[in-house]
RNA sequence: GGGGGCAUAGCUCAGUUGGUUAGAGCGCACGCUUCACAUGCGUGAGGUCACAGGUUCAAGUCCUGUUGUCCCCACCA
């Protein structure tokens, strides 16, 4: 066996480790009868993207759990994939071509597929690598991908099963157009934000008449599709045009005045230009008052037949036109500044048009009922809870999803139309071929692909072979906690919820952990335009995957926000470089010291059944934490036992052992060592397993990999509560010393003699090497009082003991008398405290016993000191 | 307009069903080449837990209100 190196080196192992497990296959999921299954199905990536730092805390926390229950003894499945995300990569792939100088519709449907195939072959997957180097446990011979075989005949299975019930309806509605990608967005692939814009004051002439009424639009170039103008019914200053008809300027036509409750009487002019065809309020507008839509635009955002003379412009040519029209003719009244909401495409950003539209949609409000409940009834179970009530909401107000979309890199709508008589026609399975209604042979596809997340709400099923009845299926399914982003609740959870009920009738999981955004130092969203982002492969080189890891986690309270900085890797790095060394010392002493069976039946100093008891104290803490998915308290006593109860503690408590010359003590002393330190490797291994498993493979007969080990249990046979109450007396006793000498600037180097007035003289003996080295003392003496120490001595009182040292000419009686009175006035802050707490009546009579008996002997041991630090005062002066 | 988050040490944040003296990391001060680790060790300073009420024997924690701040939804043309 070869030694450990002297400090933590993460790239000299994690990639050798990870090769490790996947040949052993450490991450397959067997469906074993005997186990329990824990099934967790990963957000798949989108096939073209990078792994980003949200991901790696999206992963992380996965991994964590998954690792946590896998050493737990169940049968794990983390089910990894990746989302064709026909949108974002069709973009892609668009601009490429734009590049070679061509376009998709010149290239053609087949063709274009063919090279967006090879395109995701060739660019895709790499985010399945950087996902290994971050440790994904999950199980790669699974991968999917959302448009494998599996998973399209899902989609036809389930758009049938939606079809079939009425429950997926072509019609024409507003919907949100992209003139750039030419393609429908549903509502919530829209992005908001607030423009500065023009508020324009246009005036339309009243038919026959010299009258005018005024409205105000933003978007002018709409105004070629007006079919009326609406003003509120109770509005006096219109009343009596309501009915009349208005010349619409440019254009011509012949308009109608409506009354209608949506205006606002007190917004702009109280009057309403409206565009059935170009706005979602028009549009409702226009149905109440049967007016005719007009659309004005085409696909690609330029003004069609409909705009007369402005046919063939821009959108925002045809504006800058109308405005100047307008005021040519005298109708424009003025022109403000305005800002107000646009949306604007998630993808390239161009502003939408809202755009009435022929699209499929599926109605929402029968399937989400049954999504409410499920939540309500606590079926599913939200992690924090307060983000049941974000999902509630868009439940609540939820509206039909617009689920198709002008692209071609996706699921192709499984709708056949018919030449002849132009029948709809969906099948599960197989393409027909013969129009059912009329027996024409000749049917057309429609030509529109599904929204991405169509296929995505199927994910938790479709990757276990649903609609069949697959083996994975019965085992695996329900799943039992997604963990994601509550950015996404709207998008995924839901309607994952909503189709899991429809198609299975049962929850896809039982947990839905959130978690939060990652931002960068300044609290700033990472984003590539403020170029912010923090690139997790560049952290996992320079720090090491458990570094990025561990830094994702700390400090972090479930579902909030937090912010990344090389600072917070660098702390984790630190730790574990920390963890790396008391590996490597005990290593170093242990010389194949095995870890021992039965530690309960070995003959343990106070110390060693003190450090044991901490082990026990976090092993239940961080098991019970973990099950909450607290995963940043876990961690964060994990570290504290680590770092401050074992490293700064016990290895320094057990040295006087190793280095003595008690062969007996030693073995025993490197027994615990090695026992504590297998214990914390395990428990740490979820959250840093790269360094974990590769310090388990330095343990003399250990086991196969730390991977497949047991996480520890809590045992209350080795919990030794009040022996570690007693120890932690000779802690407090050291600690005093320390400061002790420090107070009165003795170096650290010097050795003070130490005399001890004390009950405890068994406790402090057994101790005595430890408490001489860690309090930096050459001799003690047990003493009857503080006159044995000499005249001129630096005191202090403990709860285990009265401590005097003579320290000679170091002492200014001055300063050390000060000293004194002050700890005088703390302990009086304390007794006052505790003296007015059972001063209170009712405080005595309605806390808990426990509490008071603690407040009296907290009072009684308080008054204690004071008097022994009283007396020492006296002999001072 | 509707909903939600946050407000705790100089900074970034924890604080687990209300219960000892409110914690950590970084920073700061002083001191340490102690044979695992200076990516370290020891000691310390630093907090009226945003504000005002309330519930309770007991509130950073629960309730009401106020202020500040951030986010989501809605989208007044």
């Amino acid at each position: 066996m070869k030694d450990m190196q002297t400090t933590y080196s993460p790239r000299e192992f994690e990639d050798k480790i990870y090769a490790e497990w996947m040949k052993k296959g450490c991450f397959e999921a067997k469906i074993d009868p005997a186990k329990v299954p824990f099934t967790v199905m990963m957000p798949p990536p989108n096939v073209t993207g990078q792994l980003h730092i949200g991901h790696a805390m999206d992963e992380t926390m996965q991994d964590i759990v998954v690792r946590f229950k896998r050493m737990q003894g169940y049968s794990v499945l983390w089910q990894p994939g990746v989302d064709h995300a026909s949108l974002a990569t069709e973009h892609k792939i668009v601009e490429k071509l734009r590049e070679e100088g061509t376009t998709k519709e010149e290239l053609g449907r087949e063709e274009f597929l063919r090279r967006a195939w090879a395109w995701k072959e060739q660019y895709g997957g790499k985010i399945v690598e950087q996902l290994k180097k971050l440790g994904c446990s999950c199980d790669w011979s699974r991968l999917a991908f959302t448009m494998d075989e599996k998973c399209s005949r899902a989609v036809r299975e389930a758009f049938f099963r939606l079809y079939d019930a009425g429950l997926i309806y072509r019609g024409s509605r507003i919907i949100n157009w992209c003139p750039d990608c030419k393609t429908a967005l549903s509502d919530e692939e829209v992005a908001w934000s607030e423009d500065a814009g023009h508020f324009w004051y246009f005036k339309y002439p009243v038919e026959g008449s010299d009258e005018f009424l005024t409205i105000a639009t933003t978007r002018p170039e709409t105004m070629l599709g007006d079919t009326a103008v609406a003003v509120n019914p109770a509005d006096g200053r219109y009343s009596a045009l309501v009915g009349k008809t208005l010349i619409l300027p440019l254009v011509g036509r012949r308009i109608p005045v409506v009354a209608d409750d949506y205006v606002d009487p007190a917004f702009g002019t109280g009057a309403v230009k409206i565009t059935p065809a170009h706005d979602p309020n028009d549009f409702e507008v226009g149905l109440r008052h049967d007016l005719p839509v007009i659309r004005i635009l085409n696909d690609d955002g330029t003004v069609n037949e409909q705009g007369g003379a402005y046919a063939g412009l821009g959108r925002y040519e045809a504006r800058k036109r109308i405005v100047k029209d307008m005021q040519a003719l005298g109708l424009l009244v003025k022109v403000e500044n305005h800002t107000h909401n646009v949306g604007h495409c998630h993808r390239c950003n161009a502003t939408l048009e809202p755009i009435v539209s022929k699209q499929w949609f599926v109605s929402m409000q029968t399937l989400a009922k049954p999504a409410i409940d499920a939540v309500a009834k606590n079926k599913t179970k939200f992690t924090p809870d307060r983000f049941a009530k974000i999902y509630y909401n868009w439940l609540e107000n939820i509206r039909d999803w617009c689920i198709s979309r002008q692209l071609w890199w996706g699921h192709r709508i499984p709708v056949w139309y018919c030449a002849k008589c132009g029948a709809e026609i969906v099948t599960p399975k197989d393409d027909p071929t013969v129009c059912p209604r009329c027996g024409c042979t000749e049917l057309h596809r429609d030509e529109d692909c599904l929204d991405t997340w169509f296929s995505s709400a199927l994910w938790p099923f479709s990757t276990l072979g649903w609609p069949e009845e697959t083996p994975e299926y019965k085992y695996f399914y329900p799943t039992d906690v997604l963990v994601t982003g509550y950015d996404i609740i709207p998008f995924w959870v839901m309607r994952m919820m909503v189709s899991g009920i429809r198609y299975t009738k049962k929850v896809p999981f039982r947990d839905v952990l959130i978690h939060g955004l990652v931002r960068d130092e300044q609290g700033r969203k990472m984003s590539k335009s403020l170029g912010n982002g923090i690139d997790p492969i560049e952290v996992i080189e320079k720090y090491g995957a458990d570094s990025l890891r561990l830094a994702l986690i700390s400090g972090v309270a479930p579902g909030n926000d937090t912010r990344m900085s090389a600072a917070k890797f660098e702390a984790s790095r630190n730790f574990l470089n920390k963890i790396w060394n008391a590996s490597r010392f005990v290593l170093m002493n242990a010389k194949g010291t095995d870890v021992p069976k039965d530690i309960a039946g070995m003959k343990l100093a106070p110390a060693d059944r003190w450090i044991i008891s901490r082990l026990m104290a976090t092993i239940r803490e961080v098991t019970v934490a973990l099950e909450k998915y607290d995963l940043g308290i876990a961690a964060d006593k994990l570290t504290r036992f680590a770092w401050d109860d074992f490293c700064d503690w016990y290895i320094e408590l057990s040295k006087p052992a190793l280095y003595g010359d008690d062969p007996e003590k030693k073995r025993l002393a490197l027994g615990v060592l090695m026992f504590v330190l297998s214990s914390l490797l395990k428990l740490l291994h979820p959250f840093a397993p790269y360094i974990t498993e590769e310090i388990y493979g330095y343990l003399p007969n250990a086991e196969g990999m730390i991977i497949s080990a047991d996480y520890p249990r809590y045992n209350s046979k080795l919990a030794y509560k009040s022996e570690a109450k007693a120890f932690e007396g000779v802690i407090e006793l050291i600690k005093a010393v320390r400061a002790m000498k420090v107070a009165v600037n003795c170096p650290p180097s010097k050795k003070v003699h130490l005399f001890l007035v004390t009950d405890a003289r068994r406790l402090i003996t057994v101790n005595k090497g430890a408490i001489l080295r860690l309090a930096g003392a050459a001799e003690i003496d047990f003493a009857e009082s503080g006159s044995e120490a000499g005249e001129k001595t630096v005191s202090q009182v403990t709860g285990v003991a009265q401590i005097f040292v003579p320290l000679g000419d170091l002492v200014n009686i001055e300063e050390e008398r000060a000293r004194l009175e002050k700890e005088i006035a703390r302990i009086e802050g304390e007794i006052a405290r505790a003296e007015g707490k059972l001063a209170n009546r009712n405080f005595v009579a309605k806390a808990p016993k426990k509490l008071v008996d603690d407040e009296y002997a907290k009072r009684d041991k308080y008054l204690e000191m004071k008097k022994m630090v009283e007396e020492q005062l006296k002999t001072l002066l």
